[in-house]
DNA sequence: TATATTAATCGTCAAATGGCGATATATGAA
DNA sequence: TTCATATATCGCCATTTGACGATTAATATA
């Protein structure tokens, strides 16, 4: 019971849910999602975890940044299930129509990019 | 979105999916629910009104009592698909199997049973 | 109509949630 | 080692949530 509440609460969250779904495109670090997301930092690393105690997520270490991906072969049934019915689900969605656009822009203008590969300053 | 979270937020609570499981077994009224469950009627109200405006159960006046049972054909595919995925998963619940067996003498025992009917008094 | 019973709603309260900024930690570069 | 960057964690606050008892509403029966 306890595993499959700690995944519906991860799914109950907007913000949570946009970012399982921008993950089906393309794994993301947590400075791009804050970027798209409108969040602060803090509250994306709290998202985040949220979404990987769940099974939803995983992440991996690439220098400072943590790359956040779905989680493949969860341990969690309840999220594996989820995450297929998700990449179905909620893709005439407006909200994150929007985002999946400005996630290019958040990738350039991002500023997580190493110093070396900045554009802007 | 604002449905697929109706239907998260309905499944995130462990009361609430215990009466869904429950409710695979046999319609029930909130005073049986509540007999089970341990808790107040109010809350029990409040819990299913929450279960149904996720399209999870629909509620069917009988005399006194309000008789609530899984959605068929609900307006929501998101409450659908969980209603089924539910019929399989947590079958092994500890805490759902005392309550399934408990059913029965709530269902004697209880308190909305109409007077003629009565045992007990 | 008056009474009893079931369920819904209201008001209240403690705990959980989601947001933020500030700080600590980890890594790479100078 | 020192500095810069990215992320995690901490502390705080406003809102939401889940619980309750009390009250109201709806229905059946006397």
């Amino acid at each position: 019971m306890k595993t499959f509440i700690r995944v519906m609460k991860a799914l109950s969250d907007p913000s949570r849910v946009r970012v399982v779904k921008l993950l089906q495109t393309k794994e993301l670090c947590v400075c791009e999602i804050k970027e798209v997301l409108g969040l602060a930092q803090s509250t994306v690393s709290k998202h985040m975890k949220i979404l990987e105690d769940a099974g939803l997520v995983e992440k991996n270490r690439q220098g400072t940044w943590m790359i956040y991906s779905l989680a493949e072969g969860s341990e969690s049934a309840y999220a594996e299930t989820m995450l297929t019915k998700l990449s179905d689900w909620l893709e005439n969605d407006k909200e994150l129509d929007k985002m999946r656009k400005a996630l290019p822009a958040a990738a350039v203008q991002r500023n997580c990019a190493p110093q070396s590969e900045r554009i802007d300053q």
